[in-house]
RNA sequence: GGGCGGUUAGCUCAGUGGGAGAGCAUCGGCCUUACAAGCCGGGGGUCGCAGGUUCGAACCCUGCACCGCCCA
């Protein structure tokens, strides 16, 4: 029954997570009663690695759902990853170039093949590094976006989705990323401010003299312009409105036209239009009836109507397009200039906005519906002011561009015929054409975008369409536990989803988690190279301290800081939980087991007042947790293990266990409560430690047990009542007090730590609102408290005597004294006491106090403060100035009682 | 340009109208047999700046500065 002297966390943290894989203690159960915890998980990349983020994101939703669950509540956690198109893609053709081949030469069939068996083999990586820090997942339950049963459900979405209206095909503006060489969402395009060139080009008009000069920043772009646009209330141009020019290099007319969109401030007021290859400008063109004009490829090369520049790179013709402008006398100057420049969030390629034949989801319409749910409060954000930034997008939200020309992902379920032509979106493959009947049938080359199948993870994971039991059971989820910087890509898209298809917000509450920064607080990115490897820190504190230093960082609304300090402080806090531990096992040789719950009527004011006090942080600790205040949750366990239980209870306990007897048995008693109740609240944040003790600590608990494992036993309730009275509770804290101030004065008066003392103590003030009528009679309320507590005062500020003083009684010559909340303490000093340093620590405290005690003056003597002030203020601060006065006459007379003074 | 968040001790952060707090770091003293990953004690802050509201502001309001993020 002895723990190791030292906590070595690999050990325990593998002896435990297969056992409770094994017992099915993860295992939600659809059939069972008790209200339902659901939670989906962010379903990580295939591709991905574990970093800190995961690492915070996952201990949250652990720490909730394991609370859940040793709370009683029927409960899911249901794990997966995701496809992640692009990302998946790039990986393995990376690895194909690396033999010197191309997806291409594979071909679209082996190419798939290749994917799906790099997945098999590295794909669940991640799923394990998870594991490892104790998620305590359904893993039987696991899910990947492209298993057979969410694949249906993809092609269902889609398929009523298109009956509906809500998904059409079209040629339209879209996103292009040359070296993807596929469509990308706006989303998936950062914008990164660049330095660039703005250039200043004149466009002579088609007849008569002069020209408007247009300022751009693409001027190899020109070659699809088709007009020249100014703002309607800009005079400097209103001449020109109407009037044709002659575009540089082609010659081609175009028009002058007034558009509200352009902004007079930028260049000379005057711009070109490109529709084809400009989003604001493929607005402006659709307002006024513009060609569209597309000069650029698939491949980034320049075609159509542009001359002898065909076939030259975008760069390449950027060149050549402003040599040949300056040569012949078009351009008018340049400026550095900068701007923001959209790159593809993957490969951070410049994107080329084109015009192109793409599937889109109709999002106005969905997109209302889920604002509603927000704004309703069926679904709620923590912190709030998350909501904000989902209504603005969604708001402002555009069409959904959901085709991506690659080979991985769901192929989207639409089929042409070669004959005819004819577009069929069906379930099934036809089998031939609905309108001629031919057999050639020929399915769409495209996949759709990996989030579209992400938008139904919380119901496709769960059977959807169908029926199930666990849709019936589990839906809507409980809370969605994520990042902010996928509010809109996924989070936004579930919500229209989720009401579209089964009718009901997937999830009753969101929790966007901080972001994790490096001890710099910089963002942590793979170009900084401040990424840290989860695993090696896992490795170095422990899985169990870094899950507890994540949650006691996790503060609302703030980004979160990771520093060796903090995770050397929260490993500290697991050794201290596990000699905490040994002690009371050290205490327990003897005790019957069980050991019998503590009785309160056989309990000391010690003894109940650390039940009170666990009472109360097990409320601290489920409410916060409740509302996702981890941090709170945290620290409210991690005072009352440190600072309440092994500070003074574990200290108070060694006098009872060596008296034996009744006494011995009562402390017994407390030490197993108080350490049962402490790993149950712990377990949530740190699972092995606590896991591991409590099997230890089992055989003594009494109470009948749900289970074998701490993972699935009750988590602690406060107590419908306190055992201390008021009174007791005010003895309590005045010990404490008087103890801080003995140890206070032993390192001031310089006693060697190890020496026992004599002390004195003498009552001045009163608590609020207890009255008396005698000095006599409140030396005996005093002398009735401080005996109760004399016992704890020896023990903890290590006292040979304490001399109860009366009222108006001195202290002897040559001690030195302190005031605290309730009187005075005083203790002897050692024969060597030097008193320049108590002198000058009993100066400093009486300056402060006359400083205090001149402002509460200050307010009294104020008409104001007693015309406007509450009633309980005003009073409130008499009492106070009453006592600030005590004390600065107490802190005279210790001041001049210390020798050589004057 | 619009919006959001932040600014409190050296660091990370609590603290939503009446005596400035915690953890870590730092300094001093202790190996007091659960724990030196520990124990006891100390020092350290005109609460970003400027106005306003109020008897009274770290806290409420306005403006500004700086940092970070999002959107255009």
């Amino acid at each position: 029954m002895e723990l190791a002297k030292q906590f070595d966390p690999k050990s325990v943290e593998e002896r435990w997570f297969q056992r409770w894989v094994d017992a099915g203690y993860f295992r939600a159960a659809p059939e069972l009663g008790g209200e339902a915890f659901s939670m989906v998980i962010p379903p990580p990349n295939v591709t991905g690695q574990l970093h800190l983020g995961h690492a915070l994101n996952v201990t949250l939703q652990d720490i909730i759902v394991r609370t859940r669950r040793m709370q009683g509540f029927n409960t899911l956690w249901l794990p997966g990853t995701d496809h992640a198109g692009i990302a998946t893609q790039n990986v393995v053709e990376r690895e194909l170039a690396k033999q010197g081949t191309t997806r291409h030469e594979l071909g679209r069939e082996a190419f798939v093949a290749r994917v799906w068996q790099w997945r098999e083999t590295y794909g669940r990586r991640i799923l394990h590094q998870l594991r490892r820090l104790g998620a305590s997942c359904d893993w039987s339950r696991e899910r990947f976006t492209l298993d057979p049963a969410l694949s249906r459900a993809v092609v269902e979405v889609f398929v009523r989705l298109y009956e509906e209206g809500l998904i059409y095909r079209g040629r339209r503006l879209i996103n292009w990323c040359i070296r993807c060489a596929t469509a990308l969402s706006d989303l998936e395009v950062d914008h990164l401010e660049r330095s660039g060139t703005l250039y200043y080009v004149r466009y002579p008009f088609a007849e008569g003299d002069g020209w408007v000069t247009v300022a751009t920043t693409r001027p190899e772009t020109m070659l699809g312009d088709s007009a020249v646009a100014v703002h309607p209330e800009d005079r400097r141009w209103s001449l020109s409105l109407g009037r044709r020019l002659k575009l540089p290099l082609l010659g081609r007319e175009l028009p002058v036209i007034a558009d509200g969109a352009v902004e007079p401030q930028f260049g000379t007021g005057a711009v070109k239009v490109t529709p084809a290859h400009d989003p604001a400008d493929f607005e402006i063109g659709r307002r006024h009836g513009l060609a569209e004009i597309s000069v650029i490829d698939q491949q980034g090369r320049m075609v159509g109507p542009v001359g002898a520049y065909a076939g030259l790179s975008r760069e390449q013709c950027r060149e050549r397009v402003v040599d040949d402008l300056k040569a012949q006398g078009f351009l008018e100057k340049t400026e550095p200039h900068r701007h923001a420049v959209g790159v593809c969030s993957r490969c951070q390629t410049v994107v080329e906005p084109l015009l192109s034949e793409q599937w889109f989801v109709r999002t106005r319409a969905l997109a209302d519906n889920a604002i509603g749910a927000v704004e309703q409060g069926r679904t709620i954000f923590f912190p709030r002011f998350w909501e904000n930034t989902y209504f603005a997008w969604m708001r402002n939200i555009h069409d959904w561009c959901i085709s991506r020309q690659l080979w991985w992902g769901h192929r989207i379920p639409a089929y042409w015929c070669e004959g005819c032509g004819a577009l069929t979106v069906a379930r099934e493959r036809p089998g031939r054409c609905e309108r001629c009947g031919a057999v050639e049938i020929r399915q769409d080359e495209d996949v759709l975008d990996t989030w579209f199948s992400s938008a139904l993870w919380p119901f496709s994971t769960m059977g959807w369409p169908e029926q199930t039991a666990d849709l019936a059971r589990y839906y809507p989820t409980t809370v969605l536990i994520t990042g902010f910087d996928i509010i809109f890509f996924w989070v936004a898209r579930m919500l229209m989803m989720g009401l579209k298809f089964m009718g009901e917000v997937p999830f009753r509450h969101v929790y966007i988690t901080p972001l994790v920064r490096d001890q710099h607080g910089k963002k942590m990115t793979k170009s900084r190279g401040n990424v840290v490897d989860v695993l090696e820190i896992v490795d170095r504190y422990g899985s169990d301290a870094v899950r507890f230093a994540l949650a006691q960082l996790a503060v609302q609304g703030r980004d979160l800081v990771l520093s060796p300090e903090r995770l050397a402080a929260a490993r500290a806090f697991a050794n201290k939980v596990w000699n905490a531990a040994r002690f009371v096992f050290l205490s327990l040789e003897d005790a019957p087991r069980p050991t019998p719950a503590p009785e309160a009527a056989d309990l000391d004011l010690a003894e109940r007042w650390v039940c009170d006090e666990l009472s109360g942080a097990v409320a601290e600790v489920a409410g916060a947790i409740e509302r996702y205040e981890f941090n709170n949750a945290a620290l409210a366990a991690h005072r009352f293990v440190w600072h309440r239980f092994c500070d003074w209870y574990i200290e108070l306990s060694k006098p009872a266990l060596r008296l034996g007897g009744a006494r011995k048995l009562a402390a017994q008693a407390v030490l197993v409560h108080c350490l049962d109740r402490s790993l149950r609240l712990l377990h949530p944040f740190m699972p092995f430690i606590t896991e591991e003790i409590w099997q230890v600590l089992r055989p003594f608990i009494g109470e009948p047990q749900r289970s074998d494992h701490l993972a699935v036993a009750r988590f602690p309730e406060p107590s419908a009542q306190k055992l201390l009275s008021e009174e007791e509770a005010v003895a309590m804290a005045h010990c404490i007090e008087a103890a801080e101030a003995v140890n206070s004065l032993r390192a001031l008066v310089g006693h060697h730590p190890g020496n026992k003392i004599k002390a004195w103590a003498r009552p001045v003030f009163l608590p609020a609102g207890v009255i008396v009528d005698s000095p006599a009679q409140r030396e005996a309320l005093f002398g009735r408290e401080a005996r109760r507590w004399e016992p704890y005062l020896f023990t903890m500020a290590k006292l040979e005597s304490l001399e109860l003083l009366h009222l108006n009684q001195g202290f002897p010559a040559g001690s030195v004294a302190y005031f605290l909340g309730w009187g005075e303490v005083g203790i002897q000093p050692p024969p060597d006491f030097d008193p320049r340093k108590a002198r000058h620590a009993l100066a400093e405290k009486l300056n402060e106090v006359r400083v205090h005690l001149q402002r509460h003056r200050e307010r009294l003597a104020d008409p104001n403060f007693h015309a406007r002030a509450g009633e309980e203020t005003i009073s409130q601060t008499y009492e106070r100035q009453a006592d600030l006065q005590s004390q600065q006459s107490l802190l005279e007379r210790q001041l001049s009682a210390l020798p050589g003074e004057g």
